[in-house]
DNA sequence: TTTCTACTCGGTATTTGTACGGATTAGTCC
DNA sequence: GGACTAATCCGTACAAATACCGAGTAGAAA
């Protein structure tokens, strides 16, 4: 009954930087919930670490020499998937933050984080839930905006046209687009035509990626 | 001197839902550094309120009759950016989360949100930050998950035939590439049968979206 | 050596798309 | 009424892609 008040959440730290390992270190000496169980400094030690030893959370960086920290992540998720992630990064940069979404990490940070914002991403995590950072949440936003931008493009096109680009996306020929619409196949070609045209385009391809980047297909980036 | 101790954040709450509002209500009646200063129905009267008292924070519903809670954020960011807006939900639907995305509200939670959340939502946005809640950032992971998940097809195509796709994704017709690679326009032909094969589609477009499907132009989703 | 795969090249025919030209109808806006 | 646009339709011609058949070579793997 002794031990039962609180259970601790073991944590492995994976850094080549054994400064910011004593930082990290500083940061949650004073939390009795957190324990830090192992440190290592490439993701080959960590690997080992997390076979023998299970800890409840992995704080790595991205950047090791090596195996880098992004596919640490995804081996832990692989094999280990009970493992939580918390990815902690130097540059905010919108390649390596899609990594860190896609390698299923729960959380991502930046290093320079303070002490409160890494202590609640800790929470969270352990919680089952997930933590991005403001800043790495403002590179997703982004990301997700550039769509939005361009949108307006799609006004030059007439409503039929419209119709028209959908079910060319949809792979039908100009001849089955005719029959649905019950029209002549004449009229599609007069349409694609005046389509080519306003979307500067000379092909199928360069009108497909018209479409995707103005959302004319559920077929886009979601 | 006498008021300026916090200044404080004045909220306009737009819902259509009386209860809703007056629960909104009693979880902010507590923070002295909260205030309501108005409650409106619909998107117009809210349009209005914001031009007349310019409140710091607008949290609406999505859904209202008439003008759309995210129709509603779009013209506030339009015409008045400064305005911050917490936007919530009661479904965690795909396309509704990705509208609100879209719409660049800062923030987003869900109807059944704790008044723990809620306050530090509010708190976070004027901060000049974000705050989506974790149901919805789960939203988010799985889009830009999907992809991950599909990039295997690939390895069915050669390197000749990756190479090949590519060149067709530039927009450039068989005889181009066989110019640029310096190979017959049959042997492109021939690629270009093989590769419809394996990737069991039929026209350009269905190669298209396989293309894009495993990342093999640089035009994908990003 | 044999087998297999990737890559190469060819012929013929058909289907589909693009480029060029033209036209009519219905509706809106001034 | 006149100007404009969206939507409809047609002909001719060429360019491009797809379907179908075939085959040879180099290199790796068995």
């Amino acid at each position: 009954m002794n031990s039962e008040e609180v259970k601790p959440i073991r944590i492995l730290i994976a850094d080549d930087h054994q400064m910011f390992i004593d930082g990290l270190k500083a940061l949650m000496r004073r939390e009795k919930e957190l324990v830090v169980i192992g440190e290592v400094s490439n993701g080959n030690q960590a690997m080992q670490f997390i076979i023998q030893e299970r800890p409840d959370l992995l704080i790595t960086d991205v950047s090791m020499p090596g195996m880098s920290g992004i596919e640490l992540t995804r081996w832990v998720k692989q094999h280990h998937p009970c493992v939580k992630v918390l990815v902690v990064t130097m540059y905010n940069d919108r390649e390596i933050v899609n990594e860190i979404l896609m390698s299923e990490a729960e959380g991502c940070i930046l290093k320079n984080t303070g002490k409160q914002e890494l202590l609640n991403a800790i929470k969270r995590i352990t919680d089952d839930s997930t933590y991005y950072s403001t800043e790495v949440l403002n590179i997703m936003m982004t990301r997700l905006k550039k769509h939005k931008t361009i949108e307006k493009n799609t006004s030059v096109l007439t409503p039929r046209e419209i119709e028209i680009v959908k079910l060319i996306m949809e792979e039908l020929s100009s001849e089955e687009i005719a029959e649905k619409l019950f029209i002549s196949k004449r009229t599609v070609d007069t349409h694609r035509k005046n389509i080519l045209q306003k979307t500067n385009t000379r092909t199928i391809v360069g009108l497909l990626k018209f479409a995707i980047e103005n959302n004319l297909t559920e077929y886009n980036s979601d």
